[in-house]
This record gives C-alpha cells, sequence and structure tokens, in this order.
DNA sequence: TTGCGACTCTAGAACGTTCTAGTTGCTGAC
DNA sequence: GTCAGCAACTAGAACGTTCTAGAGTCGCAA
C-alpha cells in the first residue's frame, strides 16, 4: 500500500547481490554474459526485493519501444474481438501494444496524441474518422495502419475487409437457398456503404436478378433499419441484404412486429458479425469480417514498415465469410 | 513514413533556437521562469520541428507518472461504458489511464505485469478473477481497486454495486405492477450471485410473497438462461427475475419460442444492463449498475490512495438503478 | 613460462527529460 | 556607488535502464 518508498531498482538488486548494476541487467534480460551460479543468485535477490523493470527506463535508453499504439472505439461492433486478434498478433511478431480508447467523451485526436507521447513506433487505427490529409501528416511522422477504412493517401496502409466480396455471398446465400427478389437496404453515407451496395447490384446481374434489383435508403442505425423495414411492407421482396447488423436488427424488430415471420416469409441477412448477433435469441444470418486475418495483416505490416521491409501493396484486402443462421431459409419455405 | 530518422528532442529545438535546453522544457511545460518573447519563439521552433514529448524520458526523469494503469476484460459486458467513465474521472483528476486488456488469449496476470512495467502509480481491475491472496500481494506493492468484485483483503480497495438492493428494486418494480408470484434464476457460482440471490429473498420476504418464493438453478450464460426457462414451464410464475442479462435473454428465447408472451403472460427483468438489452429488438427491462459513479469511485480511490489521503471505508457501495423497458407489464394483463 | 581465447564481470556513457542551484543583468532604494 | 531583489536564463546532475569497451581470471597449447 505504501507508495511512499522508491521502488527496487537494479542498482538496490545489485548492492544487495553484491554485483554491478551492469550484470544484473544481463541476468533480468537473460543475455548472455553471466555465470550460472551468479545468474541465480541475482535472480533470487530480485526475487526477494520483488524487483521489477521499468519498461520506461529500458526504452529509454534502448532506442526502440516495441511498441504498437492501437486506437479503438469502445463503440465499435467488433472491438473486442480486434483487441484480441492483435494481442496476439502483436506477441508472436515480440511487440507490445499501447491501447488508447475513443469513448464519446474522448475524441480520436486526443487518443492519438496520447499515444504518440508513448513514443510508440506504429500506429493501428480502427475505422479512423480523421480527415484523410490529417492521417496523412500523422503518417510522415510514423508508420500508419488504418484499418476497416480505405484511406487513399500514398503514405497510410489500409487493412479492410473486402466489402463487395460481402455483399456477393449474401446473396448468393440467399439466391442458393432459392430466392430471387431480393432487397437491399443501404448504409446511407456511412463508409463502406457505397461499396456493400455496389456488391448487391453486381452480384444480382450476375445472377440475371437485375429486374428484381431494389435498394432502400437505410443507415448505420437500429431505427434506420426499422424505417427501412417499413418500406419493405410495400415489397414483394422475400428476402433482405442489410447494411450491418444493427440495422438488420432493426429490420427484424419492425417485421416480428408485424406478424411477418423471419426467415418463413422473408430471409434477413446482415453484415459484421457483431457480437449481439450470435446471441441464440438473435440469431442473424450475417457477412463477418475475418477479424483475425486483419488484425494479423495489421500488425505485419506495421512490423514491416517499422524495420523497413519491402511492401508493394499499400492497401490490404480480407475475404469476408457468410455464417448462415436462423434468418435466412430457402424461399419455398415462404 | 521513415522511422529511421531520431525524432526530435528537447535539444534539437534548443539548438535551433538558439536557448538551453533547460529552458524549453520550461517553455513546453508552461513552467514559470520564461520570458514572453522566447516563449513564443521556442513555441514556434518546437511547433516547425514537429516536436513531440518523450512521456517516458519526462516520467523517469519526475518520478510521479500520474498513470492509473486499468485491466479490463473484453468479455466484460460494459466495459465499453466503464472505460467511458474512467477515461473521464481520471482526466478530471489530472491523471492519465493505460489500458492493458483481458482477452481470451491473454489472461490477467499477463495484462496486469505489463502494466506493472509501465510504473503507474495504481491499478484498477475489472472484476478481477486472481485469488484474494494474489491481489494481496498485488496491493502490497501499489494501491489496487477492484471494481465489481467485494474482494476481502485489508490492503485491497473495492468498487462495487450494491447487489442487494439491485435485486430489492427488480421485486419491488415487479409487485408495483401487480406480480406476486416472482421466481428468481439464479447465477450459480458466479461471483454476485449468493448476493443477488439474497436479496430476491429479502424482498419477498418484506412484501410477505415469502409462500411464492422460488429460486431456479442458473449460471451466467445464455445457456444456463434457457434451462431454466424451460424449468419455468412447470411453474405458475407470472415474473421472473434473472440472475444476468445474458441469461435472461436465454429465458425469453425459450419463452417466445414456446408461444409465451413477454410480458404480456410473464415478465422477465434482468441484471446489469449489458448494451444489448438497450437494443429495441430486445428491449429488456434489467437494473443497471451505475457505471457512472462507479468510475469515479474508482479513480478518486486511487488518487486518494497514490496521494496519501485517508480512507475510512475499503469499501465503496453503489446503488444501482432499475431501468424499465419492455419486459416487464402490469400482472394484470396475463 | 608465455600467450591467447573464452568467459565473467565492471565502469561509465548514453537515452530525453526535469530539477536544483546557480549566474547574469537589470532596476530601484538607500 | 553599492547592494538587494528579481526576472531570465543556464550548467549539470539525476532518473533507471542498456550498451560499449575493457579488465580480470582461468585453462590450455606452444
Amino acid at each position: 500500500m505504501q507508495s511512499g518508498d522508491r521502488r527496487t531498482t537494479l542498482a538496490d538488486v545489485a548492492a544487495e547481490a553484491g554485483v554491478s548494476v551492469a550484470l544484473v541487467s544481463i541476468v533480468m534480460r537473460g543475455a548472455p554474459g553471466a555465470g550460472a551460479a551468479t545468474r541465480e543468485r541475482v535472480l533470487a535477490v530480485a526475487n526477494r526485493l520483488g524487483y521489477q523493470p521499468d519498461s520506461r527506463a529500458r526504452l529509454l535508453r534502448s532506442g526502440r519501444s516495441r511498441l504498437l499504439g492501437v486506437v479503438f472505439d469502445v463503440r465499435h461492433p467488433f472491438h473486442d474481438d480486434l483487441l484480441t486478434g492483435l494481442y496476439a498478433a502483436a506477441g508472436n511478431a515480440g511487440y507490445q501494444l499501447t491501447l488508447s480508447a475513443v469513448t464519446p467523451r474522448r475524441d480520436e485526436r486526443t487518443a492519438v496524441d496520447d499515444l504518440l507521447q508513448d513514443r510508440c513506433e506504429a500506429l493501428i487505427l480502427f475505422s479512423p474518422r480523421l480527415r484523410t490529409s490529417d492521417l496523412g501528416t500523422l503518417a510522415a511522422k510514423l508508420p500508419l495502419i488504418a484499418m476497416m477504412r480505405n484511406v487513399r493517401h500514398r503514405n497510410v496502409d489500409a487493412v479492410h475487409n473486402d466489402e463487395q466480396k460481402g455483399s456477393h455471398q449474401a446473396v448468393d446465400h440467399l439466391v442458393a437457398l432459392g430466392h430471387r427478389r431480393i432487397a437491399h437496404i443501404d448504409g446511407g453515407s456511412q463508409p463502406g456503404s457505397a461499396e456493400r451496395r455496389a456488391g448487391y447490384m453486381d452480384a444480382m446481374t450476375r445472377h440475371g436478378l437485375t429486374d428484381f434489383v431494389q435498394v432502400l435508403p437505410g443507415g448505420p442505425g437500429e431505427d434506420d433499419g426499422a424505417r427501412a423495414g417499413q418500406l419493405l411492407r410495400l415489397d414483394p421482396s422475400t428476402a433482405v441484404t442489410v447494411f450491418n447488423d444493427l440495422s438488420a436488427l432493426g429490420v427484424l424488430a419492425v417485421l416480428r412486429r408485424r406478424g411477418v415471420d423471419v426467415p418463413g416469409d422473408i430471409s434477413v441477412v446482415g453484415y459484421d458479425d457483431s457480437s449481439f448477433s450470435r446471441l441464440s435469441h438473435i440469431d442473424l444470418t450475417t457477412v463477418a469480417q475475418d477479424v483475425d486475418a486483419m488484425a494479423t495483416h495489421a500488425v505485419s505490416r506495421a512490423v514491416t514498415r517499422i524495420e523497413g521491409g519491402a511492401v508493394t501493396e499499400r492497401e490490404v484486402v480480407v475475404a469476408p465469410r457468410l455464417i448462415p443462421r436462423g434468418t435466412s431459409a430457402s424461399a419455398s419455405a415462404g
């Protein structure tokens, strides 16, 4: 409890063990250059005194910090999965993560500035909202990886989902179930919305269903989905692909409230595999972004940049995969 | 992009501005002791060179780090809200947060060790799973605040919800709606489960409903709730309070699948106000822990400990509040 | 005996800050 | 003319590490 008495340092351990500071440093790092007996003795002393290395001093001296800064928004639909993946990938690459959160009361700029002071060697941003030009100037200082958004700037790396392919998979899935009248509820001005919509159009055309193309205006929220769901009432569609899971949830709520059976009367497919979609109570068929792959790519790209490796493609596009669940079923059932 | 060329330091700025390093330090900190003209000139140079202070060196020298370490589990039902609250509270108190996440592949021990190396001055743990004795030895090194769990150790501060009162509120709410036959689905061996169950019994007794007390075995997960929901079939209860929201969701799923109307036939009240409970599609009546109050208390307690202030009560218990939503309604409706 | 490499260990500088204890130069009171 | 007091500034130590260069010891081959 007493935070007054200074924490034990290398010098304390050295004095107690009767060796030099440098030697203790060697032992603590597990570096070669110490005798077995001394090594053991030093470790024992360090342990007894409760020695904890001071990463700040350590990093200060050694120049390198081996630290990747991560900015995430606590409201992001799968920030938890992404963090899990990033920690694993960073660990494998021999790097550490420092996190900085964006919250409703703490903006991205603040979060980034905090990390810059920590001298991390690269920055990984979850779906950044900063202007491209701001990201550019930031990227002039250190390697910058944007996730879930394709930032078009020559200094900024981007790791993101193949939105078009995701929409293809959703449509393909529904077509395979026998659906032809498939609508799409779009995401408005949300990033990724245009690509997902284009993917839908594309797939419909490929399946020769151009006549049944039906794009309803929507948005990223539950209420957007609910509004769009109302429009479905006038629509003969037997299936609908929705911009994201939250919006799909709004659609489901409206449909069920109207007594429409899902998936009996109409199939609904979301996008993102947000954590709530897995709840058996919701059980939403959706397109999952490959979180692990994206995390791995983001880290490996960051490491490559830090270590001065060659990069051919600024952009890494990761294929998603469809997760069939309970809100989609064969068209014949309807 | 080039991470090779050393970042600019105080010395660079000093050389460029033709003053001493110490003076630049004074200017950058906004400390008194520099003339207005020089101050302006130094700031301009610093800005031009893109100077960023190095928090590591800064903290190393000044001893204090003004850093609070926070360990959170990405699977925690409201870690996002808590982080939001903590950032705000820490900012107000003039402290910074460093985060360390627990993930399915990264355990609490690792998360804590990382923070210890960062020389933070206190540790705040979200519902820690470490043994009390381990927490005790940790607390010997630095102030330790456990949130959402009442750790019974004289060195460990605890900030947690008043579980009993939460259950009282749930029962009171249902009684006010005219329910008498109110069951409780418990949380098994989960921390907090005993308290929530006791609160339920308590409240039932207080309302003279001892004869209708009915505790069904449950657990923390959706499937636990679903299993318990099956048992409700044989039960005449018109309402049920559930250990937590996730379990309540399992109950809801089973009931609805059986064609039981919620809240028409039976009312369901959860606990925790997990983010999904707010989804209009789920709209679960629940007991919300007062996240902001808990965050504020945790931070202020940490700061008090760090600064050697007096603490009378080791434990801070925060009152929750009931959030009425769509899964509870008047008993007469049934 | 000497020389040499291998091994173990140490002294001291360095990292980028902050802090203490100055020095300088100016103003104004005596 | 002297000196106290103050504002503006500086030199250099300190923080806890790591790293470089080198010193001491030992065993063994020549």
